[in-house]
DNA sequence: GTCTATATCGCGATAGAC
DNA sequence: GTCTATCGCGATATAGAC
């Protein structure tokens, strides 16, 4: 028995979004591929923009009781540590990854969506948190780029076919470098 | 006596692309600023696409001059400090920062852009450059991030209002404190 | 509640007149 | 060198079939 149209319509609406980008990709590929009209994705979204909000919300709940457990710890070195492992924990969740690489690519096209704009204060939110009130510029960058890291690793080494974990392993290394900055 | 049409679309063309974005922009939007019809673009410009070859030609003859420098050097720790210092110099001229601010921005709309893919293989080249041949996941890693400090300073740092100069130097202290990974 | 048919309007692009 | 007119396709809205 076969899931509801409304879940295939994301799953093929995320895939296409993350591999041709939101504004290549039509409702009417999406409708083909599902053998609907568009007219049929209409009843289950307001609009394509409300198709991004329903697949990213769940990203932007994590974002946010992940702020919330930083905000409730002291601003130590073991706290920067912990938060990394924790933001890199999240992106290697299976509900998560894909709706993380899909934001990746989509940045300027959803620039004024509510929800990205949403998303991206949350993550500059994590960032002050990384950073003690007193940090340099250089340490900004620094922590910026630790969570950064963990986002870049699989197309920055796309060449040498290494195994998942390895790539994991390398980018966390390199994160947690970029705290002691 | 002023420019010539050309030159003004080219102007028009890569300021609203970079702050709306490729495919937000169309080109009635750049003809009306003009004071002129579409149809009078497609005299100057083939396509849409041929608007952005014409932009970033410049911005991939420098990537090729620098890789060529490059490559006539020995890959010592002091050629890759160099190297990320002529990077950093590139993005610092007038003429090469607002073209390197387009490109950040529109990586997903132009994946597949002839131009566009020969900048990506060229920055790739560069990154190898920085690599030794057996240099380790995280030290590839963190030679791609160093790179990616040069371009990212000015937005992780927006909120702090930093001078320019100031955001620079604390862009290139992180990129060369990558290279010692 | 689930979907189709149909229509509107703006898009990139082209042809041909001035 | 720039215009008008036109094309096919995009997102979106609505009316109504089942």
């Amino acid at each position: 028995m076969r899931e509801d149209t409304r879940t295939r319509i994301q799953e093929v609406a995320l895939r296409r979004f993350t591999e041709q980008g939101y504004e290549a990709t039509s409702l009417r590929e999406i409708a083909e591929e599902l053998g609907v009209t568009k007219a049929a994705l209409y009843y289950h979204f307001k609009t394509k923009d409300d198709i991004v909000a329903s697949l990213v919300e769940k990203r932007l709940i994590e974002l946010e009781e992940l702020l919330e457990w930083a905000r409730n710890r002291p601003k130590t070195p073991e706290t920067r540590r912990e938060l990394v492992e924790r933001y890199a924990a999240g992106l290697r969740d299976d509900r998560h990854h894909g709706i993380a690489r899909f934001l990746e690519r989509n940045q300027t096209a959803l620039r004024d969506h509510p929800m990205l704009i949403k998303i991206r204060e949350r993550m500059m939110e994590l960032v002050s948190e990384l950073s003690e009130s007193g940090a340099t510029p250089a340490e900004r960058v620094s922590y910026s780029l630790a969570l950064f890291a963990l986002h870049a690793g699989k197309w920055l080494l796309k060449e040498g076919e290494l195994p998942e974990e390895e790539i994991q392993k390398a980018t966390v290394e390199v994160a947690l470098r970029l705290l002691d900055a």
